[in-house]
DNA sequence: ATTAGCACTCAGAATGATAGAGTGCCAGGG
DNA sequence: CCCTGGCACTCTATCATTCTGAGTGCTAAT
């Protein structure tokens, strides 16, 4: 169906057109890439490209495009990641040793994803249900509250406010930050739900309801809110007059962690990289190209990039798995 | 100079051109407002105006638009800020009530700015420098590695991971946590520096090095570090076809830490509103309106919006002068 | 299967004519 | 002295028209 000389047709398509952002037509196809027979048999095999869906005709007139179909096909199996230079991934280590806390990770690795892509970067926060408790802590706010501080092996401090049902003295504010220190110390958040039940009976009743509420929240809201933080940066670089109109859209996108956290895509293992291209995105003109990461082989969170459908795949795609394979090795160190 | 009506006709360009985004001629001045003269007199009156630089024309047969001059003027004298409506005014207390952090505060009075103005929102974090100490807690990561937590009366948790000179037994890890709560619980980050000078003395000589260490980063890092988190959302507004060329250097100076500052201004008392118009901020096309936001009569920090040069100040001034204050008052109960 | 040649299509640039919005200025009137 | 009606003038935006060139698809020949 399609022989040797139309994937490279469509490979040179794709190539040339994500280079000048023009249509590309049969003569300028000859002309730069050195494919050894004539401008019209190219025109027979872009026909048959077209009629199959992997490319298009802006206007009839008009050299070729690319379709999301194309691309697709291009992706899968005429490209190969194009891998970062060794100057490059000095500057990506480097970049990201500096880092002194959990946040300031994140916030290194966009910047430098969007830097190194000149796109729009997506960090998505390591998942806490992973990570093992390393310290739990309880401030009194007041006779009906507590501020508790969770503080992760991965250099993560979460924090929250709860609201007690019944009146604490600090004495037993006290007691309940020891037994949650005694038992979930070293264990992980996944696994803190089998502990805590037992927990119970360790609790005087007069507090149980209390510590049912600080329970709770440790679980439910700590644990689940990070997994739904998500960073984005590099947004300059939306104003390359691409988009046009689609660029509210993306901006909006952008804003609504949820729609972020779609974007990024079903979890993986770390350093398989997943492209979606256009209306597989849901974005119409916007691909996606995404990676988990996370330290000792653990999948703990995606990043990747998000860009025009037009983009440079093999680099994009080089760039992604560098930084994801050297963000999981820096938050294996802390 | 400018008589009452020369005033009027620059108040009515400018509530005009802010609308219809496109120049107001006399003719259309004279239908829509209720001016009790001919357009000749109005184009007399606009005469003086241009030549006095508060109007421009974009070209010879078009109407005239506000300069940033006389946006100026009518920011200054000629406009009073728009209260907010009471269904507005709930609406703002509703959204911030249900904050349960500093960082859910802050995300949330982003949001809401941005909604409110359909502009991009700018805020500052609170200052831990002027808030108190409510709680400080240690924990050893390793031999010369601790992580300091500090936790503030505005419920706010700053985390610093710390490089000990020295290697540092549990116990004197511990002992320098009672020291430090002890001497800075309830005292104002901005006088701990005073108190900790004294408070070497009480630290055994062979652990000097190891607390000098943590009270550097307590107070420089920390309480620095938070003065210039800035945070911003709303691009989706940016959208809107103004800016055209602009737009890549607003999005460029969001992202910029330092800008982002520079742009929300000098700190002033709560509530005091602060308008840069076009040329003042930096950006080409660009006004900012911002204020100071604070517990208790305290200026913490700041917030603001960023939004073309034709902007309804009015509104926009209402809305950030009402979010300023009611995230203050949060912020007080907390 | 490939190629050369040719007629055909169509977007985009260039041109020119037109309409209309808006101005500036002047002379007359309160 | 200020206001007003009238009028000539100046541009821009718009539309229709033309022209050009890139690029195609088809066919007949190799």
């Amino acid at each position: 169906m399609l022989d040797e000389r139309k994937l490279a047709v469509l490979r040179a398509i794709v190539e040339d057109y994500v280079s000048t952002t023009e249509p590309v037509g049969s003569k300028a196809l000859v002309d730069r890439h050195g494919l050894d027979v004539s401008a019209a048999t190219i025109r027979n095999d872009m026909a048959v490209l077209e009629e199959q869906g992997f490319i298009a005709q802006p206007h009839t007139s008009a050299g070729r495009i690319p379709t999301d179909k194309g691309y697709r096909l291009f992706v899968d199996r005429l490209s190969s990641i194009k891998p970062m230079s060794a100057a490059e991934r000095r500057a990506i280590e480097a970049f990201l040793a500096g880092a002194y806390s959990l946040d300031d990770i994140v916030a290194r690795t966009v910047r430098l994803l969007a830097q190194l892509t000149r796109q729009v970067a997506v960090v998505q926060y390591p998942s806490l249900r992973r990570s093992a408790v390393r310290h739990i802590e309880l401030v009194s706010l007041g006779p009906q509250r507590v501020l508790l501080v969770l503080i992760t092996d991965t250099g993560r401090v979460e924090q929250a406010v709860v609201e007690l049902p019944d009146v604490a003295e600090p004495e037993s504010v006290a007691h309940l930050r020891t037994v949650l220190n005694a038992c979930l110390d070293g264990h992980k958040l996944s696994d803190a739900a089998a502990t805590v039940v037992g927990l119970a009976d360790r609790i005087p009743v007069p507090e149980r309801a209390n510590a049912g509420a600080v329970f709770s929240v440790l679980l439910d809201s700590l644990a689940e809110r990070n997994e739904e933080r998500v960073v984005f940066g590099g947004t300059a670089n939306l104003a390359a007059p691409d988009w046009g109109k689609g660029l509210r859209d993306v901006l909006e996108a952008l804003e609504e962690q949820v729609v972020l956290m779609r974007l990024l895509g079903e979890a993986a293992s770390p350093s398989a990289l997943t492209v979606r291209i256009g209306a597989e995105t849901g974005l119409q003109g916007t691909s996606v190209v995404s990676a988990a990461y996370g330290a000792r082989g653990q999948a703990m969170a995606k990043l990747g990039v998000l860009g025009p459908t037009r983009m440079d795949y093999p680099s994009t795609m080089g760039a992604v798995r560098a930084v994801a394979r050297y963000v999981g090795r820096i938050l294996g160190e802390s």
